[in-house]
DNA sequence: GTACAGATTGAG
DNA sequence: TCAATCTGTACT
């Protein structure tokens, strides 16, 4: 099987783009000499200083949303209720405020509901702070493989955003999330 | 300093 | 339907 490490080219491009283009790539993560990998199936883009359900929302900068700044390909990673890691990878170019969360993984071998949502992603990767602002295009314990899976646009299904309803008709309405059909593991209530 | 809500989850 | 749990942010 080819794995290839997404290159920086592949996120220097709207989160839109960059959120579709990930279905069916894989999520690498190694703990010690072991590695954790899982499909990803369900992402969301947050596309800008206009988009008001980003933190970035109106070019806002804090200490929290900086990374989101980062050029394409480097993660932001921030916690939600106390309690709960959600990981997004950048995309764009340095300074631009863009992102796609990773919301779901199928991971072989184990219950669809392992990596059913962003918080339970993460804690099935084992991702926390200590990963703000990993670079995975060089990451040793992070990154994102393209194994070859061929991906049809018919088999993508679109949605508004999930849990962001304080953002307004406009932007909480916008189809920008996206998830592979059929997939056991796509989150949802 | 204090109050409050959030890009969620799992229990009841 | 609700509480957990804590940080960023707004406001006193």
């Amino acid at each position: 099987m080819s794995r290839r490490r997404l290159p920086r080219s592949f996120y220097a491009r709207p989160a839109e783009t960059v959120a579709r283009a990930l279905l069916g790539k894989y999520l690498l993560r190694r703990v010690g000499n072991r590695e954790r990998a899982g499909k990803i199936v369900e992402t969301e883009a947050y596309i800008g200083p206009e988009d008001r359900a980003s933190h970035a929302f109106g070019g806002k900068v804090t200490p929290r949303n900086r990374a989101e700044y980062f050029v394409g390909g480097r993660v932001y990673i921030y916690l939600v209720y106390g309690m709960y890691w959600q990981l997004n990878i950048t995309t764009g170019v340095e300074g631009f405020p863009a992102c796609v969360l990773l919301r779901a993984l199928e991971v072989e071998g184990k219950s669809a509901s392992v990596a059913r949502g962003p918080g339970k992603l993460c804690r099935y990767l084992r991702l926390d702070r200590s990963f703000y602002g990993e670079d995975v295009t060089r990451s040793k314990r992070f990154w994102v493989e393209d194994r070859g899976m061929r991906v049809r646009q018919r088999e993508i299904g679109t949605s508004a955003r999930i849990g962001i309803d304080y953002s307004g008709p406009r932007w909480s309405r916008r189809k920008l999330r996206f998830f592979l059909r059929g997939s056991p593991a796509v989150s949802g209530r």
